[in-house]
RNA sequence: GGCCCGUUCGUCUAAGGGCUAGGACACCACCCUUUCACGGUGGUGAUACGGGUUCGAAUCCCGUACGGGCUACCA
């Protein structure tokens, strides 16, 4: 929580040097060494909003040239999910957000899988007892029910383990010492709860947000450290922050109500002064509030980075990576969703990204997902993409449905011609199939009507002039067409389209001349031919 | 129910006391294009409501309404 203002005086009194560092630099401590985290469970699936707030973590990290740790919060083992983890880098990989320290990339502050971190909780949970700001509860889950159920009124639909009932339970602090002990000692079933306040208020500097308060009279005795050991997320993210030496913290919106527990959790354990700054990111919505995977089969959209089949159920979640999209469009969109530079660009590789971003304007209110923007989105990155940069994924995309063996360079004009017209990556196989398939279907309403025996003495004068033509380019083959439809008496507009359909088979596609071209002389012939005979 | 957060075109947003409330997506029209797109021009369209403060409020304050989040030995 260092503003401008608490710094080093000296500094504040060098005006020009402070005009050159950006503002959102104004709010960094200064002498720490800027490091965040993204901790996910792995419990499937990485949706949008997981994805942005991996996205601001990692724009953050680098701008600062700082680390960006990935750590998975796997102490609910009931929740384990095989390949979620694998799933979980492989949506960084494909992003281009790699962390700097993860399980997979090592670094100095592991291990970063919270169950191989168990062990070190405990302690700081009893920790916690002695200087009593926790204490030890035996409540069995049918003793917590009946306290649920029985204290339960119409003002109060949802009873608390809080100061006003603790003393109603069996734990440390209602039984005597002796007890306790025993119960300890013979290895009975008990957790570690948080003792807060009766009343006392709480506060705290959110980067995004500014100040805010909270009461601990409304707010529980969390669980700290549960029956089977493992810690919740309550202790393990104060513990981990901690010795991972975490500056700054962000995570959805949907941690605000818990932030007391962990602000007093960091007073408790002596760490007060270590305490990351923290930015509690707006939620992304769907069509009908917060946005779920559920949104994206009901309304046909992806929501999560990359396909993901929940392999209990074998249910196929779409991601964008499969729909078509480029992850420069990808993040890009993310980035805007609840994020502008206050200009009106909208187009932002990486790296603008990087030196542009800054919490402070990341917006307090949570922002709708708009499909419609996102493929604008991927529509432009498309387009000024270099064609070598979507050759693999075009060549994949039509080996995929059986068309391999193509010529790079023809490939590569391929892409040239159609890309504009290709919002998603999947738009290539439609948009570019003919050239490689002869059309098997035709559009014969744009023809039938017309087509008569002028146009087809036409196309057979066609064919004699392309078999003795030496020149196969398009402003040739232009030429000569044009040239013909002189000679015949015919309107060019006439022919180009039956040219067009006998070629491409729809109505559709870059200038007949170019692909003709790109067909090259036999198959254009041949498409001629087998046309005349349809129509 | 309680607590917390939020509210500018349908959607993403700009404007942090002074404007005809700007841009983008989508939509519509026209131009370009002898196909479909791209591109260009223009158009429809918003400060939730009610009170203050002020010469002046989208902007600051209060209330109401609405939306969201949390209220687990899940994260």
């Amino acid at each position: 929580m260092v503003r401008i203002s608490d710094l080093h005086p000296a500094i504040c009194l060098i005006p020009h040097f402070l005009c050159l560092i950006p503002s959102n630099l104004s709010l960094l401590y200064m002498d720490k060494r800027v490091r965040v985290r993204f901790a996910p469970s792995p419990t499937g699936g990485l949706h949008l909003g997981g994805m942005r707030t991996v996205l601001y973590n990692y724009l953050f990290a680098k701008q600062h040239k700082g680390d960006f740790i990935l750590r998975i919060e796997d102490t609910d083992q009931s929740r384990y999910v095989p390949g979620a983890e694998q799933y979980i880098y492989d949506c960084l990989k494909w992003s281009g957000l790699e962390p700097d320290e993860s399980p997979v990339h090592g670094g100095s502050y592991g291990p970063y899988r919270q169950s191989e971190r168990k062990n070190i909780y405990r302690s700081y949970a009893e920790q916690l007892v002695n200087d009593g700001y926790a204490y030890y509860a035996f409540d069995t889950p049918e003793e917590l029910e009946k306290m649920r159920h029985d204290f339960k009124t119409e003002s109060n639909p949802s009873p608390q383990y809080d100061h006003s009932i603790r003393m109603k339970m069996r734990n440390s602090l209602t039984l005597s010492d002796d007890e306790t002990k025993k119960l300890l000692d013979a290895n009975t079933r008990h957790v570690v709860r948080i003792k807060m306040p009766e009343t006392e208020a709480v506060s705290f500097r959110d980067m995004i947000r500014g100040e805010i308060h909270f009461d601990t009279s409304v707010v529980d005795d969390k669980v700290l450290l549960k029956a089977d050991g493992m810690p919740t997320y309550h202790l393990a993210v104060v513990v981990d922050d901690y010795s991972m030496k975490i500056s700054h913290a962000f995570r959805g919106e949907e941690w605000l109500s818990s932030a007391p527990v962990h602000i007093l959790l960091w007073k408790y354990l002596g760490w007060k002064k270590d305490m990351p700054q923290w930015a509690h990111l707006p939620l992304i919505l769907g069509p009908n509030g917060k946005l779920s995977k559920r949104d994206g089969a009901k309304y046909g959209f992806p929501v999560f980075a990359m396909n993901w089949i929940d392999p209990k159920t074998n249910e196929l979640t779409e991601g964008f990576k499969e729909k078509g999209f480029l992850p420069e469009a990808f993040i890009n969109f993310m980035a805007l969703l609840g994020w502008n530079d206050g200009t009106e660009q909208e187009i932002f590789s990486k790296e603008e990204l990087i030196q542009k971003f800054s919490m402070e304007r990341v917006h307090s209110s949570g922002a709708k997902f708009d499909y419609e923007k996102a493929k604008w989105f991927n529509h432009e990155w498309i387009k000024k993409s270099e064609v070598q940069s979507l050759e693999s994924g075009v060549s994949f995309l039509l080996s995929e449905k059986g068309i391999s063996d193509i010529d790079i360079s023809v490939l590569r004009k391929v892409i040239g011609l159609v890309k504009d017209r290709c919002t998603l990556l999947s738009d290539f196989y439609d948009q570019s199939l003919f050239f490689f398939l002869t059309p098997e279907q035709y559009d014969l309403n744009a023809v039938k009507p017309k087509w008569n025996d002028a146009k087809k003495f036409f196309f057979s004068e066609i064919i004699r002039n392309y078999e003795l033509n030496a020149d196969w380019t398009a402003t040739t083959l232009e030429t000569n067409f044009k040239e013909i439809t002189t000679v015949n008496s015919i309107k060019p507009g006439e022919v180009l389209l039956p040219f067009r359909i006998m070629l491409v088979g729809g109505k559709f596609g870059p200038g007949v001349f170019d692909i003709a071209e790109i067909l090259g002389k036999e198959e254009t012939i041949h498409r001629i031919k087998k046309a005349i005979a349809v129509f």
